[in-house]
RNA sequence: GGGUUGGUAGCUCAGCGGUAGAGCAGCGGCCUUUUAAGCCGUUGGUCCAGGGUUCGAGCCCCUGCCAACCCA
């Protein structure tokens, strides 16, 4: 590899520690003193002024300017300058572990270190510490970027979240009241009597919703078990057990889609009260979302995704029938069919198919209604079909007594009286699961030690689940839930500089082989058993390009196909249809090249006469 | 899954067929009140990867990888 200018860089660092261990320093020390946080000392100039310091932190700017220097120094409270004279400076000396001016050199930006000295403003006015001792407590041997443009680069601010938090005070911040947030739910919570208690992540089930699971294996029980995709199950067993207010703040995992609003891992709070039903919750909830506006935010009104969302007023609250009835002046409940409920649907351009007709209300809603609730709303009501856990309504069995609410058209929690009826609950997961597609996240599990500890019988209990993220994202601003999760779920990756200087040979964890074969070639290694498929279907997909050469005008076609069960990780690609044509050909009525699929599928069946063989259509 | 845009120095970016560039950071100097300090000098590049077109490709074409944004 040609020479990286970061290994010059780094080198030159190493050899500053090198430096200050021969001037008998410790470049790592374990242990600073800090009087005061630089937010601290600014903030009460006047009671500081003249006072001796000591502030630790992060060197953040360094210009040295003959016998005078400047820098600034970065705490978690933020940043305050330094001010060197070069006579007021203690020298290097070994046993005070103290830095000279004249070994100023062998600072660089990014250092941690730990300044003492007298608080004073400069002559243009900024409040300053004038140094009369330098130590450095932690060299940095990397160079940071760049701090006037900092981080840009999306990938590097997700990969390198300390990066971003280090040069961008807003995001420092931004996870400060996230953290914040959190605090306030737990005081909020204790304030109105309730109790924390953390639920198992290792589940033997994994109730409590519908998700695609995460799976591992417990070695020491020699069992396959899934992460939690839920921990309302095991809060209902607290209630069991005779506690009456409990939640938990919980990780959740669901192995399914990654978008602006959705990620694999994320946090809920999730109470439980007995003796309550879902109106208790209406009210819990709403105050939940007053309480952390006002006590961490200090304000009721947030600016989400180009909207004032304001939590002073009251909220609205609207059955989920009557909602979609206002919008699209169909009574859902009078549909008597599913038939007749998708034909409804399709009228308001719906494409999503329901199993149920009280699907469809959902349905309806979800598509045409959800997106326009921008003020915090409770929509109630749901019906039964969709809402197993919850206790159908005493007035109208066909709906639940179940609320969600929105805001800025996301759903930023779900909540329900709950189904204590063991018997009932039995028997609607019974109806809907499919041992079959056990893990396909389309319905509940069979958690029959859940139904026994409700057989035991737990008391009228009601919960909440406002998503942390959701709520950090409407308190914070945030468009997309990575800004709200300070370690972002990504592709593990090692860069080629890292690969070198720490000697790693191979990324740690390789995710796709794609193999490109001819198909002469290909069909040898099939023939011989080099190559097996490693599933029991084997996907051929064709695919065409069509290009033309600038230069010549003539037109290129080429033919591959993807074959998917060979690797479970990756696609080999059999490549070898080309030729040249002066006249733009008509791919579609290539024979030649349906030609060439069929007969690399039959070489394909006949190598493997077990497999089952699928040819998609040519793309 | 579909579309759009991007990947060039440690960082932020320019260059869009004809010798690889700037600012910051780094390194060597000068400088006693700086605020992204300044001035002089200087080091540093597999221009994401592979293929193609061309006398010649960072730039054009194809494929792939990675990312962002929008849509489903």
């Amino acid at each position: 590899m040609a020479t990286n200018p970061l290994f010059e860089i780094r080198k030159i660092r190493l050899e500053k520690v090198k430096a200050l261990r021969e001037r008998g320093l410790n470049p790592y020390p374990s242990k600073a003193v800090r009087t005061n946080y630089a937010a601290e000392i600014l903030r009460a100039y006047e009671t500081f002024d003249g006072k001796q310091v000591q502030v630790a932190g992060r060197l953040m700017s360094f210009r040295k300017q003959g016998a005078l220097a400047f820098g600034h120094i970065q705490d978690q409270s933020g940043r305050i300058q330094l001010f060197f004279r070069r006579n007021l400076v203690a020298p290097t000396d070994a046993t005070r572990g103290t830095l000279g001016y004249a070994d100023l050199n062998l600072v660089d930006l990014g250092d941690i270190v730990q300044t003492q000295g007298k608080v004073v403003k400069t002559e243009r006015g900024e409040i300053s510490i004038l140094i009369e001792e330098f130590k450095i407590l932690t060299k940095a041997i990397r160079p940071l970027p760049d701090q006037w443009s900092g981080l840009k680069d999306r990938e590097q601010i997700l990969r390198k979240r300390y990066l971003d938090t280090t040069l961008d005070r807003e995001s420092h911040q931004r996870f400060g009241l996230i953290a914040a947030m959190t605090k306030a739910i737990r005081e909020f919570l204790f304030s109105r009597g309730f109790i924390e208690f953390n639920t198992p992540i290792i589940q033997p089930q994994y109730g409590g919703g519908t998700a695609r699971p995460f799976k591992t294996h417990v070695n020491a029980l020699g069992v396959d078990m899934y992460l939690a995709i839920s921990h309302e199950l095991y809060l209902k067993r607290l209630i069991a057990g005779g506690y009456d207010k409990v939640f938990t703040i919980g990780r959740y995992f669901r192995n399914e889609g990654i978008d602006r609003s959705h990620h694999p891992e994320f946090s809920m709070v999730e109470t439980m009260t007995a003796y309550e039903n879902y109106e208790y919750n209406m009210n819990l909830i709403e105050q939940l979302f007053k309480y952390v506006a006002e006590n961490v935010f200090g304000k009721m009104e947030f600016d989400v995704r180009g909207h004032k969302i304001s939590f002073a007023e009251p909220w609205r609250r609207i059955k989920m029938n009557d909602a979609v009835k206002e919008k699209t002046a169909v009574d859902f409940t009078l549909l008597k069919s599913t038939e007749e409920a998708n034909d409804v649907l399709k009228k308001f351009n719906i494409n999503e198919e329901c199993s149920t007709p009280g699907e469809a209300i959902n349905i309806a809603f979800s598509s045409l209604i959800e997106p326009e609730l921008i003020q915090p709303t409770i929509v109630y009501g749901h019906p039964v079909d969709i809402s197993p856990l919850a206790k159908p309504s005493a007035e109208d069995p066909r709906f639940a007594e179940r609320f969600e609410i929105f805001i800025a058209g996301m759903e930023c929690g779900d909540n329900w009286s709950e189904q204590n009826d063991p018997a009932q609950l039995l028997e609607t997961w019974k109806k809907s699961y499919r041992a079959e597609e056990r893990d396909s996240g389309k319905f509940h599990t069979l958690d029959f030690d859940f139904i026994e500890a409700l057989e035991y019988g737990i008391p009228p209990t009601t919960g909440i689940g406002p998503g942390v993220e959701r709520m950090a994202m409407i308190f914070t601003g945030q468009d997309n839930i990575d800004d709200v999760i300070f370690f972002p779920l990504m592709r593990p990756t090692i860069s080629p500089t890292n690969a070198e200087l720490y000697g790693v040979q191979e990324p740690p964890a390789p995710v796709s082989e794609d193999v490109a074969f001819s198909d002469d070639e290909f069909v040898e290694l099939c023939q011989n058993g080099a190559l097996r498929p490693e599933s029991g279907e084997i996907v051929v997909k064709p695919h065409w390009r069509l290009c033309q050469q600038t230069k010549t005008g003539k037109w290129n076609v080429s033919g591959h196909i993807e074959l998917q069960g060979f690797h479970l990780n990756g696609i080999i690609r059999v490549c070898g249809y080309r030729f040249e044509s002066e006249e733009k050909p008509e791919l579609s009525s290539d024979k030649n090249f349906e030609k060439w699929v069929e007969k690399l599928s039959a070489d394909l069946q006949k190598s493997f006469p077990g497999n089952k063989i699928l040819v998609s259509p040519i793309e």
